[in-house]
Parts: structure tokens; sequence; C-alpha cells
DNA sequence: TAAATAACTTACTTTATGTAACAAATGATA
DNA sequence: TATCATTTGTTACATAAAGTAAGTTATTTA
């Protein structure tokens, strides 16, 4: 029987959307939008995240070219995790995410959080 | 000790995320963007998605408002799913990706496959 | 009554993720 | 030199999510 590629989808989109959308990978680089980070800042910064999933999607986001390892062989090492040009281009991406999420979902903040508006810092601005 | 949400991201845009990131759904919504389909459509349009996750995705994407459910009871029953405005207002985030992809991803084509170009619109010959 | 068809469900297997203890690397210090 | 403190991971094991394939429901036709 042959097998054939059903998808209807251009292979570049469909790899986006796939980095994407693997759990966790869109936290990391939204993060990471605000400036290069560490290893336990990224941690602390996404509740439920594990160390052990982090390193994994660290290592598979740089080898995607989206994020840079940093190593300072300070006292005691310092690493940091940076974005690409290529990671610093989807941030449209998550502006445009936000701009619906405010157009679109409930508020329901029992505890007021942060305010929104501020949270994309210079990607606020509509497209 | 005292449980503090260590979350610095605005609620909304965190479900936001969660939403599109979860398995599967960013495919399925990408899917229905072209128009109502049905269950075996959506099913065979996805590579590697099985029934018995589509079938929880789309449960879940109606209880977020974002697909409506549409029985037709003919012979046999005919079951349509499709966006609803809010899932339909997901629209541009699709769009941004794919510029992305376009972008910054490599086309690394062994059998030329869909235009890209033509993929977004709404205008897209259906399945 | 049985077949045909679409839309799911269920039981079971495989893969992904969470948890918590442990190892590697680094320079300061004894 | 050797040990220590600190950060960055890594490993072993348990739990949760997803894949596979057979079964169920509902409906009309024969």
């Amino acid at each position: 029987m042959m097998m054939v590629n059903q998808s209807q989808m251009c292979p570049r989109f469909e790899k986006a959307i796939e980095i994407l959308s693997k759990r966790w990978t869109a936290f990391i680089l939204f993060q990471l939008l605000s400036g290069p980070k560490r290893f336990v800042g990224i941690e602390s910064s996404i509740t439920n995240l594990s160390g052990k999933v982090l390193s994994e999607r660290l290592k598979e986001l740089e080898a995607e070219g989206l994020i840079q390892r940093s190593v300072y062989p300070e006292t005691p090492v310092r690493i940091e995790y940076s974005l690409t040009d290529k990671g610093a281009a989807l941030a449209p991406v998550f502006s445009v995410i936000a701009s619906w999420a405010t157009e679109w979902l409930p508020t329901t903040a029992p505890i007021p959080g942060p305010e929104c508006e501020t949270l994309l810092s210079e990607t606020t601005s509509g497209s």
C-alpha cells in the first residue's frame, strides 16, 4: 500500500506550529522575549514546568536555532539563554495572541494579577 | 507555607497560550479556518492525529467556545464542526505564524508540496 | 433481521512529563 | 592539593497523556 502525506499544509507552516505547540516551548520563548535568562530564572517563572523538561526544551530550541546558550565561567558558573534573531522574530506571534486574549477571553481575575497591557512590552502595539 | 502564583504572566494571555499550545488544537483550528468540516475530514487532514484525541479536543474546543458542533439528522447522520467568532478571530495568529515560517524556516522540500502562499487565504480550495 | 455508514468509546500499549535524589563543572578557600 | 558551595543539569522511577484497534450507538435501506 502506498504511503501518502495526506497533509494539505505547507511543510514550513506545519513545522512552525509543531514547534510552537509543543508543550512549554511557547512559554519559554515568551519569557526570553524580555531578555536573557538563566535556567532557574526560566524554571521559576513558569508554573509546573519541571527542570527536566526545561532542560530538554532548551536543547531543542537551541537545535532549532531559536535560542542561544552562553556560558560565563564565573563563580559559580553562569549560563544564560537568549533569543536568536530567528527566535526574537516570533514576537509578533505573541503580540497577536495577546490581542486575541484581551478581546476574547474573560478577565475572571479572583486576585488581580499584573497588568496585561504592560506584559508584552515593546511588542504590544497592534499590527 | 504560603502558596504563591509565581507566574508573571497575564492570566488571559497564559490561558491563550495554554489553549493554542495543547497538542493538536492549533492544527484542528487551522483546518477549520477554511470552513466547516466533519469528524473524518479533520482526522484525515492531520497526520498522526487519532480519532480518540480528536474527539477529546473537539469537546474541549467546544467547551472553550472556539468551535460549534452542528448535527444534521440525515442518512447517515452528519455532524459538522465550525469555528465560532471567537475561534475565527484566531486567524491573524496563524497568519503571523505563517509569515514567520516563510521568513525563517528552510524550505527543504524533497517533494514539492502545496504552495505555502495560498494556504492561509480563505479562498483555499477545500479538500 | 441484517447490512452499511458515521461518529464516537473503550481497553490496552506506548510515549511524555513530573518528582526527587544525584552528578558535573567551576572557582574560592583551607 | 583537596574540599566546599553553588548552579546546572541528569537519572531512576511514578504518573499522565496520547496512539492503536476493536467495539458501540444510531440511523436508514434492503
